[in-house]
DNA sequence: CGCCGTTCATCTGTATACAATATGAAATGC
DNA sequence: GCATTTCATATTGTATACAGATGAACGGCG
């Protein structure tokens, strides 16, 4: 008598593994924000499954850092403090640093190739001011870097790092001429690369970063509620 | 009626967390080799609980690359791809170089002093040879190195990675010769931070790590069965 | 009028029951 | 005798039931 309406809300095959990636995915493209509630029962509802691989999803999110949980409490969107957020940011630029720089040294032709095309590309959405795309593209210009550094772990601590700080500059490309500016350090980065210059690469990707860093954090308090 | 005899396994207060870090002990300590299941029932007897939390657990631990899970199957405890393995010992000397750039550069009077009186304190453990106390000593040498770069982001990262690769080199003191040459290598680190030479001591924090590392992974190509 | 304690609703934590899937062994056909 | 199918068993995946904790509403009492 009380399960008169199913399936009409998430519609998978919801396995757990699927449950972490969609409120992954919410947390990250900033449906849910920073200190939202995640209560079991509702979600377990919204995706049409019992309260038990809820709770193991929301624990793995735990574990990666999207959710704060405490005992007794419900899991919270992730709200890192002032500092925990500085601090990633800061590492951020770092591992983008290392990226860079294994990526000069090991990227293959193809994959140089690739990424100077899709540089090119990303021009005619800076001239369109075309934020949205360009966002798009940004994500897939770096993630080709963190790939072209050949390895692994590296990149899964630079995915990971990315994922828990995508709440907190969602707004980057909204500040004025901000996509210009990211196209010409864009340029400079691919540049180094293209000529297998390390050092160039590494200290360009750090400023890069760096630079993103100090817009996004200056947001992030402008919405502190 | 059931439940006449509780109490009488692990006697924690046995909650999942205690049960994460248990667990994650064992593989870590190396009391549990890579490749060994870790089944439900089992540890759900061991730790006098149910299967429910053990399973939260699992998926914790897994989230944190302890184990590894799949569909219908056992965890067991992670046994990496010799590929991974060797992207784990390289991400690990780009952090500790990362870390001993931002030690000589942040760490405080206080902090500064407390690491060489450490490094100091274990000249002596190279004389006797003890190498059990070395690697507890080397562990907490490295260990104030991390927080040393006052990242805390970082410093979760680079532990983390540490955990992950404690399996696979239990056996670095064994070496021959490697207490001593550890020493050294902490003595250059030590002196380049003390003077604040943030190259120097990222330069020797690098090689120190990726000499343990080429040792390292013989020994675990050597015990792969 | 305001403060404090009680009660109740809500939610998390855990145990248990059951369903689904994989594994290994026995049995059967070739 | 070997391969294949079938079935039993062990183990994971999920739902449900219940116990414990937390927070808020309410009412008594100073």
């Amino acid at each position: 008598m009380k399960q008169i309406r199913r399936r009409q809300v998430v519609r998978t095959g919801t396995t757990v593994e699927q449950m972490v990636r969609a409120i992954a995915d919410m947390i990250v493209t900033g449906v849910m924000h920073p200190g939202e509630r995640l209560d079991e029962l509702s979600l377990a509802v919204r995706f049409d499954v019992s309260r038990t691989p809820v709770r193991e999803a929301l624990r793995e999110l735990g574990a990666m850092g999207l959710v704060d949980r405490e005992p007794n409490r419900s899991a919270v969107v992730a709200n890192v403090t002032e500092a925990y957020l500085h601090s990633m940011f800061e590492a951020m630029s770092e591992l983008e640093a290392i990226c860079a720089r294994l990526a000069a040294e090991r990227m293959t032709v193809d994959e140089r190739h690739a990424l100077e095309l899709e540089h090119r590309a990303s021009a005619r959405l800076v001239h369109a001011n075309a934020q949205e795309d360009y966002a798009a593209h940004n994500t897939e210009f770096h993630t080709r870097l963190y790939r072209g550094a050949h390895n692994d772990h590296i990149y899964e601590m630079v995915t990971q790092t990315r994922a828990r700080l995508a709440p907190f500059r969602r707004a980057q490309f909204r500040l004025p001429g901000r996509l210009a500016k990211s196209y010409d350090e864009h340029d400079v980065i691919v540049t180094a690369i293209m000529r297998g210059d390390a050092a160039a690469a590494s200290q360009a990707a750090f400023s890069h970063v760096a630079i993103v860093s100090d817009a996004s954090i200056v947001f992030a308090s402008d919405k502190a509620e």
